[in-house]
DNA sequence: GAAAACTGTATCCGGCGGACACTGTTTTGT
DNA sequence: ACAAAACAGTGTCCGCCGGATACAGTTTTC
């Protein structure tokens, strides 16, 4: 339901082989997520399969690093509408069917453009606790989402994730290792922080737009929100008040990204502290 | 940067007439917010503006409400991708252009359609604390984005905010007014509650599409994974572990949604005693 | 009853993603 | 050496999209 309703074509891809090699067992797909994987066939084996050159033909003068490095800029330029087949092609002096010689379609382009656009995840410093270790990776993803703001709408909905959004997790897992919390624990924790970032990173984007760019999120979203509020405080008494006290603080950095993030970060803490009172009274009872 | 990157026409909009009455002096547009207000006033009238009917010719034979439900009934079912002008006039059996004497543009039903699927925020009792009324806020907003999925796409990127969109903020604030925060905390408090629901939808959306529906978000996300991750582990250590892990435990109801807001709460919590410790000891010094 | 204001329609445009048929190029097998 | 096969890029076409514009019909106001 999220991302695209009317049904496409699937057949289209038998594109590069040469996948198959590291995907489960060939025709043995775990029934439910079959027909996930059929309708992403093609963002999986673009961002997972291997791209083995076919030698039979002329060679290729186009690659797919280049357009998806193209495609990035325009998005990057112009956010995500700004990128269509034919400028990309445009901007490559190319035809714009060309361009399906590399990519099945659009949307798994996307998925490229996305898995491309977060790049590696950066090597955290471990040895100091999972709590630094994790605001460093927040402050990359965040970092991230700056550069390219096309990456929220763009990861909004259904979607496969590709190696290098799979490393930022795996990151994250492993500044969790030593906190005594269970897989699924640390997968929530994980999906906790990144959401935030997330979260901030679209409220701080949604203002730069028109020619100023944002100063903290908060005081873009106060100065959209006055706007709306005034001679309707009656209506919105709480918010009317938040956002009148909320514009005589300072906030000299990223405070909602910070506030939340260390409020998070104390809740897992607590948490953690409770598992292990828990798993001590137990070992000594 | 976020939504839409080629510049559009602004003029279009006299539309209905009756906006201005209860926004600031006309005119006297604080600096920053004129160019975003300015691009989006199409928005803000049919959002904000008293709509008067201009009776002087014919009946109109549509209304803004018709169109907008109708709308949300083929997002409901397709996804935002269904949604075209045609589409709805077609099942209103009306031309595509008719819908234009009721919306300046596409983007501004898209903005209704948020506003209207939104909905009122629920009354939350009051008096049990904070921390169940935030509960079941988060649980309301929860069900309105299960409701309608294409509101996570739709709501991503930078737009203008409707009035329940606001009643949401509103009633979660005043479900922190007891608690010590000042205005910023407060907002930045719903800031995080908000976005992890919208994240957890997001990740619960991901799966439902192929026929089968989502169990539980972990177990969605975990059947995916285990796909990819199969002859990776080697690549991805920390999240196959977390994964395997993940598959054992028991989730019989959304663990991830639960896990992560307890563990905001926490992190809230704590926050707040540590401030009102701050401060009892402030007034004893 | 004319003029003004308004509603819904018909036509047209540029741009989009994509299918398909085509020409040209390079490799492979004989 | 040479045909066949496999490939690369092009040109044309389609349906759909959001939207501008000009228009005919209807209702109110003067």
């Amino acid at each position: 339901m999220g991302g695209d309703g009317t049904g496409k074509k699937i057949q289209k891809s038998r594109m590069s082989q040469g996948a198959e090699a590291g995907g489960g067992q060939a025709g043995q797909v775990p029934e439910v997520v079959a027909d996930v994987f059929a309708e992403q066939a093609g963002s999986i084996e673009l961002l997972w399969g291997g791209r083995g050159r076919p030698s039979r033909g002329p060679k290729p003068a186009l690659s797919l690093d280049r357009i998806t490095r193209t495609a990035i800029e325009l998005a990057d330029a112009g956010g995500l509408t700004a990128v269509s087949m034919q400028r990309i092609a445009g901007e490559l002096n190319f035809t714009k069917m060309s361009l399906y010689r590399y990519v099945p379609g659009k949307t798994e382009l996307v998925a490229l453009m996305i898995d491309t656009a977060m790049s590696e995840p950066p090597a955290l410093r471990s040895g100091s606790g999972w709590r630094p270790a994790l605001r460093e990776w927040a402050g990359g993803l965040s970092a991230v989402f700056h550069r390219h703001p096309w990456l929220l709408p763009a990861t909004a909905g259904s979607r496969v994730m590709g190696p290098n959004e799979l490393g930022w997790v795996e990151s994250a897992l492993a500044a969790l290792s030593d906190t005594g919390l269970d897989g699924a624990e640390k997968l929530d924790a994980v999906v906790v922080v990144n959401g935030h970032i997330r979260t901030i990173a679209q409220i701080a984007g949604s203002m730069g737009e028109g020619g100023t760019r944002a100063k903290s999120p908060e005081r873009a979203m106060s100065a959209a929100l006055n706007e709306l509020l005034t001679g309707r405080s009656d209506r919105y008494p709480a918010l009317t008040a938040a956002v009148t006290s909320a514009a005589a603080a300072d906030d000299s950095h990223d405070q909602a990204l910070e506030f939340g993030l260390e409020r998070i970060f104390d809740g897992l803490e607590s948490y953690m502290s409770r598992r292990a009172a828990q798993r001590s009274e137990a070992d000594a009872g």
